[in-house]
DNA sequence: AAGTGGTCTAGACCACCAA
DNA sequence: TGGTGGTCTAGACCACTTA
């Protein structure tokens, strides 16, 4: 509740903010209305008006009219870098998705992905139809997300599963183009020369690691595309 | 100027935004003072001061005390999508930035990039140290940018130039990786079966084409790594 | 049908900063 | 130092929605 800001309608969103953030009031919770607002600040409702409305912009919160402002779920589909999700894309280019894991094992964090206590550490394919279209090594910190050690990935995509279950707050990627080589190549049903696009992403909740991804394409089947316009947003205000 | 909103702040915001966007008002011009668009719509000043406040949060304009409001220079490096300026990479590793123009020719558009009239088509290479960093195949609509005929790209990166005198309001990325070939790992000093990360950038002025861009870069020694935070921008207001 | 948020008005005071 | 944008007030009317 104690922030300052310089200004009033910062000082109602930073509060709001902080009891999102902290927990205190979880998605789908209904915050104070507008009058409430305004009698616990003593202040005109335009200010809480616009202080709630930047909320709503950021994401934070959903407003509705009649029933009041409600704490928003986090949009959780990655579409921000332009990386989509694989099940997604074979879908939409009308191909029967499928995922198969190849291995499960229990294993200390690996060089790649440092990160403490036991990991679990999976590989699988992404199948278009008939044909392999991305090989996934993964490892998820069974410290963060004890569950996963119960599931049963043999045809689930961990991905999906992992973004149902846990709230993430930061992620990196990378993208990078590699040689096949004869391990991935022979996965992938490709030459081992083939040039892959490999996308590793990194996923974090509030400085805790939750989990790595390596995902790897052959360049000749998928691409990365993406729209753009100058570090302008919608002004829809 | 004609465009119909549901709101009249939003119509504010459509006819500013598409002034901006036709190129009528460039970058740097000060567009009317407040108290212009209330005499101009007949609104109050909130009325005014709301849309230009999510103008300036869409990154369309720059507000200024004293001094007015600027239509803002468009963000040229496209950190969007975490494709960064390659002269900035090398200067920030450390190393000294170089470019060599290898071809320059005019002719009609190729089939990669379909635009009326003839293009001024450019093939060249950014230097990391003594080292090529990248091969960059270009072409530029003469149509849309004929000072370009008259330019000396022998050691400019023509995409510099591009920036500094061409607003683009909208770009497409893609990103792709392919084996070096025997043409380009000559040109990279790389292997032939070099697996090398491929952007491609097409640029519009609105629905016009301006100009198109092939990077190619060796997979081994250049990649693109990103940030980012589910979709809750911040909230300042 | 009642109450919510959405929008707008017509004022006001203030801080800042370029002229 | 005057004029700009930044903020806020105390109203008002409206559309929508859900209880």
């Amino acid at each position: 509740m104690r922030r300052d800001a310089s200004t009033l309608h910062q000082r109602i969103i930073a509060d709001v903010e902080a009891r999102i953030r902290s927990g205190e009031w979880r998605p789908g919770h209904r915050i104070p209305y507008e009058h409430e607002f305004v009698a616990q600040y003593g202040c005109a409702r335009a200010t809480v008006s616009k202080a709630l409305q930047a909320l709503q912009a950021a994401g934070f919160i959903e407003r509705r009219k009649k029933a009041g402002s409600f704490v928003a779920q986090p949009q959780v589909h990655a579409a921000l870098l332009g990386i989509p999700d694989i099940r997604r894309v074979v879908t939409e280019r009308g191909e029967d998705y499928g995922f198969r894991l190849l291995a499960r094992s229990v294993e200390p964090a690996s060089d790649a992905w440092p990160c403490d206590g036991a990991v679990l550490r999976l590989e699988g394919v992404h199948f278009a139809g008939a044909r392999p279209l991305a090989i996934e090594h993964r490892e998820i910190s069974l410290v963060a997300v004890p569950d996963a050690r119960e599931v049963d990935f043999a045809h689930e995509a961990p991905g999906s599963w992992l973004l149902d279950h846990i709230p993430w707050t930061d992620a990196r990627h990378r993208i990078a183009a590699v040689s096949a080589g004869p391990r991935i190549a022979r996965l992938l049903e490709v030459d081992r020369h083939q040039a892959c696009l490999q996308v590793e992403r990194w996923t974090w909740q509030v400085d805790r690691p939750i989990t790595f991804a390596r995902q790897t394409f052959p360049g000749d089947r998928y691409d990365l595309v993406g729209d753009l316009t100058p570090a302008r947003r919608p002004a829809d205000a």
